[in-house]
DNA sequence: CCATCTTTGTGCACGCGTTCACAAAGACAT
DNA sequence: ATGTCTTTGTGAACGCGTGCACAAAGATGG
């Protein structure tokens, strides 16, 4: 390590992968369930199996943390929920701020699993006047005039997104104009902000497209032994021209191998 | 994880990369909706833009589909929705059922989103049996009871996990049993699956610990200056001693009201 | 038919993430 | 103290994903 850029050169490693601090709530989670039945110490090899990772990774995320183990032992659980917690910021609370108080947002106001981190509903904000003041969740709705001043009031960083996606972008503008720097957008759409702010999605509907393509080649599988070389997917099979099929979609006729049905794309 | 059998030297080309499948989805909607303004064609400069990806990687993505450009031009908008489609499977209907239909269980059968690519809610399945016959979304809850008749007799092959994470593993092997293979996971749990099944799951707690990692990293860069040794990173400034800090600190100070956690520990 | 201009498709290099495999560190027993 | 046994921490190799940069393909205009 250290080799590549040490834009950093005070404090060693001040670059934790992505990766690993993608799979930290993961282990912690799992620790949490430990210290709650009271076990003192794990190895890396049972905590890996209960986290779902490989244990040379758990181990090498670890690492980056600094030496918490003790060899021969394992690690303490409740000290690594500690430095876990510190490293992801739980160790404070944070204003969360949910705006789209529609089905969805009603669900996540209603989540417990936000306060049990550490994340706070600060205030739930929607357009529609006919919610605003009714409580969802134990919380009132605010209007979203009042957007900017709830965030400024509150020190709110982080915000939900849970609007139409057709109005998502205008929300996240007005929200990081605000001083939201972390968004956690759950409409269907690709949103820009400026540099410093981070931006994670949560799509429903891709997550189903990315099983629908594995459930396909699975399909696909079964049959392609007898089925011949183009069973389940070689395109050039289908590939007549590349700029031949213009116009209607469902003119596409004879094209999928196996009777693919014509493709509809709806609104 | 899910390229688990590489057994396939056959067919060239076979596989995908994982990378390129993951933004298939983001593709397709925004070829979705220049379609819907009847855009003929598009670039891959343009098209990438609107992804939100670079265009260089977009190319590379859209070349191991196959050769759909036309150089000089770029590429025709409803040829690609189709050969997008097809290659997600999405030329085929998916019947999917949603197990557990509290807050967010409800909001998904609710979601447009599903119905709009293929995915068709074939059942509504909740454990309550005071839900059972309700319609939720205009589809009546069925009793878990019938969750393997349903599945069977829908074909279903993708299920929803919508329930709370204690109960999470058991839905997952009993739908797995029935014949599903590939499932959506909403709760905060690992759930562990044979081979040759699909696991993708949305965790909206390790999402926002995510952001508030990167925030609390932000909030430290600006006063890392003059914070001295133990700003927010080096670990060993609050390092007592490893076995040490045993029971204190109240670290989170969690009391989940949720039973956010586990709870299922794979011995 | 030829020249020019646009845009694709991809070879290549690089960096990140994963995994293996093992030396070293420490616990524990004798 | 010394030896044995367990488990960590990490060096090193490898594979995947990304992005640059450019030659080739084809459209377009003369
Ligand atoms: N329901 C789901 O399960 C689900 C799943 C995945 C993604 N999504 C996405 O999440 C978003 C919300 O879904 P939903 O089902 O809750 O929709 P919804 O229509 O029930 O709720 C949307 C809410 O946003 C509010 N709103 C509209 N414009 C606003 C604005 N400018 N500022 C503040 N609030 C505004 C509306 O008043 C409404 O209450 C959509 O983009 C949807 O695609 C929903
Ligand atoms: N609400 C959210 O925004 C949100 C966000 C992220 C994750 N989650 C997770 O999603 C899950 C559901 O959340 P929720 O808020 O809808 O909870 P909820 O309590 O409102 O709903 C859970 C539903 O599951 C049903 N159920 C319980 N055991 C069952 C079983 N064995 N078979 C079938 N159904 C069963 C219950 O009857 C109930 O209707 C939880 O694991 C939660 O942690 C929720």
């Amino acid at each position: 390590m250290a080799t590549g850029r040490t834009h950093r050169p005070a404090t060693r490693s001040r670059g934790i992968p992505e990766a690993t601090v993608a799979r930290l709530p993961l282990y912690l989670r799992a620790l949490t369930a430990l210290s709650e039945r009271s076990v003192p110490t794990v190895s890396s090899e049972e905590l890996a199996a209960a986290a779902g990772v490989n244990s040379a990774k758990l181990r090498k995320d670890f690492s980056y943390l600094g030496s918490y183990g003790t060899r021969g032992v394992g690690y303490d659980v409740e000290y690594l929920v500690y430095q876990i917690s510190r490293e992801l910021g739980l160790t404070q609370d944070w204003p969360v701020v949910i705006v789209g108080i529609g089905n969805l947002g009603a669900a996540l106001a209603g989540y417990g699993g936000f306060a049990s981190r550490g994340f706070r509903v600060a205030a739930l904000i929607d357009a529609d006047p006919a919610m605003t003041g009714k409580p969802v969740a134990g919380i009132p709705v605010q209007h979203s005039d009042d957007l900017e001043k709830i965030i400024n009031e509150d020190g709110v960083s982080i915000g939900v997104i849970a609007t139409p996606a057709g109005v998502a972008q205008q929300v996240c503008d007005r929200l990081v104009a605000a001083g939201v720097t972390s968004i956690l957008n759950f409409a269907p759409t690709v949103l820009s902000v400026p540099d410093g702010v981070d931006v994670r999605k949560v799509d429903l509907s891709i997550e189903l497209q990315i099983l629908a393509f594995h459930e396909q080649r699975k399909a696909g599988e079964e049959t392609s032994a007898e089925e011949g070389p183009d069973a389940g997917a070689e395109p050039e099979a289908a590939a007549v021209a590349p700029p031949a099929p213009r116009g209607a979609t469902g003119s596409t006729g004879r094209k999928g191998p196996d009777g693919d049905v014509p493709a509809v794309m709806p609104a």
